[in-house]
DNA sequence: TAGTTTGTTTGGTCGTACCATATTGCGTTC
DNA sequence: GAACGCAATATGGTACGACCAAACAAACTA
């Protein structure tokens, strides 16, 4: 008699790892907040007993965990629970964007696609912006402007102004987009010399933007925008010596 | 003889797991193509030969790769190399973005996100589709419509003609976020019923769009596009009776 | 030749052991 | 009594060896 015609078992049985089952457990107990945030987790050795099952299963649990973003483990110390966030979701990619960002195009197309992104951020700032964001807007532009001299606290302030851009919508997933931009683009700034001239350039192309929003001008604010990006990704590219993106 | 007295030991050792090594190697070697993609990894036994280390090691390295990616792994089959592309990218986050779904205004936020994303998509196709690009549109249009009567196939039209839209910036992130939008929301999408009437209105929804697009018309494709998701959007709503979202 | 059986391979789990470091707790010293 | 230093312990990282069950491959039978 073979297993076929035997017990009318699962027509498809599940091929459950022991270690799904910790791993569905314990991404509850976090999901829950049964697990608290921020606190380090259970010994492998009190987990093993907990789920009377073997180290190498925990650890293959706490490994999967780790690398799914709930749980962040330095090398030789408990690992700290984190429920994660949208960023901390966009974050759990950055390992495998990595890769694609080092093949040709890649970089290109990441940043196209963040000009994309912004273009119609701003034509929303122009349309929808409230009295607030405006406000809100033009003190980000105001601290860029203090900061034209000091090349790093004006890329901070470069910075913060299009992070007024991704709150407008109030969409906790854009804000999350932006940090994603940041750390997968921003190694590729770094490389670019930075000097009070073209501090002011963007300093200039940003008071564009904010003006075209502040004037309602969607299809202003939104050449203004992607005016500035292009312009500033020229200038990456020639910095970074024809270097095939 | 000890370690420490022996070696001119660094300042900061490196905290390097040994497994560390192997991932590295395996990336590497992925990357490269030197592992080719859709074959299957040699075994954890050969591996462990090759890398001289024990199959603990070996095995926390498939675990990691495989939560990042690069291999694919079933139960009780040898893991398949995936050099992986932005759908993978996206697809490694689908875990974590699961659970944020299933909180409050998770849905929303998501959803809002497509539409935000598919209005500067048919701006930009009302602006600079080529005459390719309005011809598949067209296509998918015709397809659509002869899908009316058939739920199952309208939507397979639907989603394709949206996806027509997804690919002319001919950015190859795009696609990919429209297959994570479909993983993410279609779970919700297959709750509602579906009819020929519903399947009826959408179609004129698109076709309202490809005519605006046609004409190059952006701010009628946006109008179009926006009224279009935003009353699915009403009508999951409904339909899942007030569940909060 | 087709289907079955048997033997081997391989991934999944387990237990134990050992090392190096973190952490804890105790005892010394000021 | 508090601060400091040092030893004991706890804990994570690695390794070895074993067993099981499923998958795979080969031999075998009808």
């Amino acid at each position: 008699m073979t297993a076929k015609e035997n017990g009318m078992t699962f027509p498809k049985k599940p091929p459950t790892r022991a270690a799904d089952a910790v791993i569905a457990t314990l991404e509850v107990q976090i999901m829950s907040g049964a697990l608290v945030s921020d606190t380090p987790l259970p010994t492998e050795r009190e987990l093993m007993k907990q789920f009377n099952t073997s180290r190498t299963v925990i650890r293959e649990a706490i490994a999967t965990l780790s690398n799914r973003g709930l749980l962040e483990s330095k090398p030789r110390f408990r690992p700290i629970v984190r429920k994660p966030d949208y960023t901390a979701a966009l974050n759990a990619v950055s390992g495998a964007v990595g890769h694609l960002l080092s093949e040709r195009g890649g970089v290109k197309n990441l940043y196209e696609s963040r000009v994309f992104f912004e273009r119609a951020l701003v034509r929303e700032a122009a349309s929808a912006a409230r009295r607030d964001d405006v406000r809100e807007l033009r003190e980000a532009l105001a601290a860029n402007a203090q900061a034209i001299d000091d090349s790093d606290r004006f890329h901070a302030t470069d910075v913060a102004f299009h992070g007024v851009l991704y709150r407008i919508p109030r969409n906790p997933i854009f804000p999350a987009v932006q940090k994603a931009y940041i750390a997968w683009l921003s190694p590729h700034r770094e490389k670019m010399l930075r000097s009070p001239d073209r501090n002011l350039v963007n300093y200039k192309s940003h008071e564009r933007i904010f003006l075209a929003i502040e004037e309602r001008d969607p299809d202003a604010a939104e050449e203004a925008l992607v005016s500035h990006l292009r312009a500033a990704w020229e200038y990456v590219r020639v910095t970074l010596d024809q270097e095939p993106l």
